[in-house]
DNA sequence: GCCGAAAAATGACGACCGTCATAGGAAAGT
DNA sequence: ACTTTCCTATGACGGTCGTCATTTTTCGGC
């Protein structure tokens, strides 16, 4: 046969799942402690490699941060555009408000990349449009749980997406616990037209047992 | 604003004013491309130095991004708080808006430190004290500006900061001029309770595409 | 004009970073 | 089993960064 063995192989691929080992990697880094903060060296250790063989697999440590802030958004957009399909406006809404505002999505590199990485790549003229596809979708799929005339959904979204935005970006800012939680709770309220419910499992610290 | 006039030690104190110099020119530059972006070697070029002299002013750079976000941050506090004092609600609302909103704002160092150092700060946990007393300030100025009853102002205000925060960190991230804008918008339509008129000097020219 | 103190410039040090050439090693095809 | 072909590891290169010891310049007081 000959060797027009293209992507139809059926093999597990080691290259692609390396490279998507050290995506994931510099992702969790990248958003820790910024994409300067950290060298391919800590990447690759990160991803179980050594640093030498990162160049087969990206083109620049600069190609691997506009491929990690694109995948992330585009994960984000995906996340949220299916939560926006299968589910009821106001449960899709109060889902992706909570996954984004719950206190434990601030800390570290669980948190929306937005928050993390929007400065950073605001600094870099690289992949701009694929940054701009995900937050387009991010917006419609916000803009599709939001209630109110079509007209004045997309407005109501671009509100929503900045409040949820800047509110983490404070909560991460302060050491203050209570203050961190009184911003993500506002902005929860704004968002939802109503205050979020806690979570059942955890508040267990002042509301009385029933 | 007002010179620092020193204090009867008839000295000019060079060495207060080279200080303050750096300290500016750190400011821009660190806001331009983060903290991790730049060396104390930029940061003195730019203040008309040579790098070496650093350590005569600052202990460390760590030191110096330390004393950067504070004195930002304070200042932007007291900005806010100047004019939520000296002016009627209503108007210093539009003022601390507009100043936050305006799309000349959103570009290069000029604007907020809270959207550009913010998640730089985050990273580290130094001087938090004093970043958090700089945004308890800002909190309490914008209280001061908003409508309503003084129990519900404070969760207003965080609303709204979360709200200009995230806007300009959107804003910032994509290079659709267009949806920066309407991002903008949305934020300060949100936070005013009305859209913000536009500025007669500029409004007549559509942005050229680019 | 000179002197002593303070500030800035010089130059160098180790460490780290991004990059790459090259060698080693593991799977797949014959 | 052998070879071919990818991946991965090794090691090294210039460059930059943060830091600091040392020298040179500046400037007020004698």
């Amino acid at each position: 046969m000959t060797e027009v063995t293209t992507e139809q192989t059926g093999k597990p691929d080691r290259r692609a799942a390396t490279h998507q080992r050290i995506l994931e990697a510099a992702g969790r880094l990248f958003r820790a402690h910024g994409i300067d903060g950290v060298g391919v060296d800590a990447v690759m250790k990160e991803a179980g490699l050594t640093h030498g063989g990162f160049y087969a697999h990206f083109a620049s440590k600069e190609a691997l941060a506009a491929e990690v802030a694109q995948t992330l958004l585009r994960q984000s957009a995906e996340r949220w555009d299916r939560i926006s399909r299968t589910e009821d406006r106001e449960i899709a809404l109060e889902r992706i408000v909570r996954g984004y505002l719950e206190p434990d999505r601030v800390v570290a590199g669980k948190c929306c990349p937005l928050t993390t990485l929007g400065p950073d790549v605001a600094r870099r003229d690289t992949s701009r449009t694929a940054i701009r596809a995900a937050l387009g979708g991010m917006i419609d799929a916000l803009a599709r749980c939001l209630p109110g005339l079509a007209a004045r959904r997309r407005q109501r979204a671009l509100e929503a997406l900045s409040t949820m935005v800047g509110a983490v970006v404070l909560a991460r800012m302060t050491d203050d616990d209570a203050l961190a939680r009184d911003v993500l709770d506002a902005a929860a309220t704004s968002v939802l037209g109503r205050p979020i419910e806690p979570d059942p499992e955890q508040s267990a610290t002042v509301s009385p047992p029933k």
